[in-house]
DNA sequence: TAAATTCTATTGGATACCCAATAATATAAC
DNA sequence: GTTATATTATTGGGTATCCAATAGAATTTA
């Protein structure tokens, strides 16, 4: 959940870990610490799925290719699954 | 996750343990087994979010009044939280 | 330049989650 | 009534997930 919430983070522009951390806590309410995001971020660029460069003190993320298809399955996936929910709650409640 | 799908699905209408694996299978594509759907039930019940009545061999689970309350929370914590990833979706596929 | 701040990173472990395997029970079919 | 089928249920354990604690490195501020 972790991993595909932060691909599709760097799927709408780059971010460093930092900023990505607290843009899912704004998202989730409750913003993740250095043990989580980091290894998750290490783990995905084990994989391929991004990449990153140094810019200062901060590390860039960035989607590579196979992250961006991976990540655009993920969302179709995501959507396909729990889109019931989301629609239904919009139907009772448009405001959201 | 798989009790808040529990929950969402009995707050539709009640129903039989199989039968929620049978429609989270098709939700999820892939089908939870008694392994996993029992022992959340279970545990559902033992926190007074659900109940349940014999009929035949089958048991009906339904929400019961916290139940129903804590899953409207959820619900809407959830589509808080992941909105935007359904939104951006549904605008670059409107047919979804 | 020394101190404070920000960002990155690692480690170990606690917890949650879910499944495979197995079995019991009730209904249906023959 | 015996066999087949559908449903419920338990157990143990493997894996994923995430955090607390800790620390290093780069930048900014005083």
């Amino acid at each position: 959940m972790l991993s595909f919430l932060i691909m599709w983070l760097l799927s709408k522009k780059p971010m460093y870990g930092e900023e990505m951390a607290k843009e899912l806590g704004k998202m989730k309410g409750d913003k993740p610490t250095p043990g989580t995001i980091y290894p998750a971020l290490k783990q995905l660029q084990n994989n391929g799925m991004i990449a990153s460069r140094k810019e200062g003190r901060k590390v860039i993320y960035s989607l590579t290719e196979a992250g961006q298809k991976v990540s655009n399955e993920a969302v179709e996936y995501f959507c396909a699954a729990f889109g019931p929910i989301f629609k239904e709650h919009m139907l009772l409640d448009p405001t959201v």
